[in-house]
DNA sequence: TTAACATATTGACATCCTTCGATATGAGGG
DNA sequence: CCCTCATATCGAAGGATGTCAATATGTTAA
């Protein structure tokens, strides 16, 4: 429903970006540099109004940039953002080797 | 359809451990150490099958690593894949200064 | 072998996500 | 002020995903 999206963690969010073949592609595509809206429409094989939302979804995560020129909009690898995904991906699978571990072997 | 899926790419199924909200908790809950299944279980808010099919998407993208010990499963962080996934995360944001740039301003 | 327990699989249902076509918004040029 | 172009938003259709209850599988102990 509804608010299961609105309480639903910003990390899935940042995440989902990763999470489709399209959205891969068009990262891909923006590793050669900043592109306009309408060359990473030629290159792709979707709709507009489809690439538009995915693009919503990259500029929601972080991990890309828009900048408004007038007509065009033109999107990059947003480093800063990356850089914080990748921190968030690194943290989540680090062990911590806390000092007050305990229980280890108390299985059910 | 199911072919889609099938041609889904391997980077989206690793991602995809990281884009649900219980997969998250499963994900801090084995950063204290190796758990079971029924620790795990106890521990959160979810039904037997659905603890099962979390472990199973959490296995299949490299990030946990499972190991069966009788009747019971021990899941546990797995280092390597986390960094394959780190890996690639960087790799796909991370801008590409080729030698050969060009048509920069090209657009439309 | 049977019973009990831990985990996996199945089927059903609701929700979420991707996609499209149609339409709206917004900017520039005539 | 219109017209055109680039992009965004809306609404609908279908596929994918998360969840549960029920059941199956597999392991250990009696």
């Amino acid at each position: 429903m509804l608010q299961a999206q609105l309480l639903q963690r910003k990390t899935t969010k940042v995440f989902k970006a990763f999470c489709d073949d399209t959205r891969l592609e068009i990262l891909e595509l923006l590793q050669s540099g900043e592109k306009c809206a309408c060359v990473l429409l030629a290159e792709l094989e979707v709709g507009q109004s489809t690439l538009s939302h995915h693009m919503k979804i990259l500029v929601e995560s972080g991990i890309v940039h828009a900048r408004r020129d007038g007509k065009w909009t033109h999107y990059s690898l947003d480093q800063a953002g990356s850089e914080d995904a990748t921190q968030l991906l690194k943290s989540l699978t680090t062990i911590k080797t806390a000092a007050d571990k305990k229980y280890e072997e108390g299985c059910c």
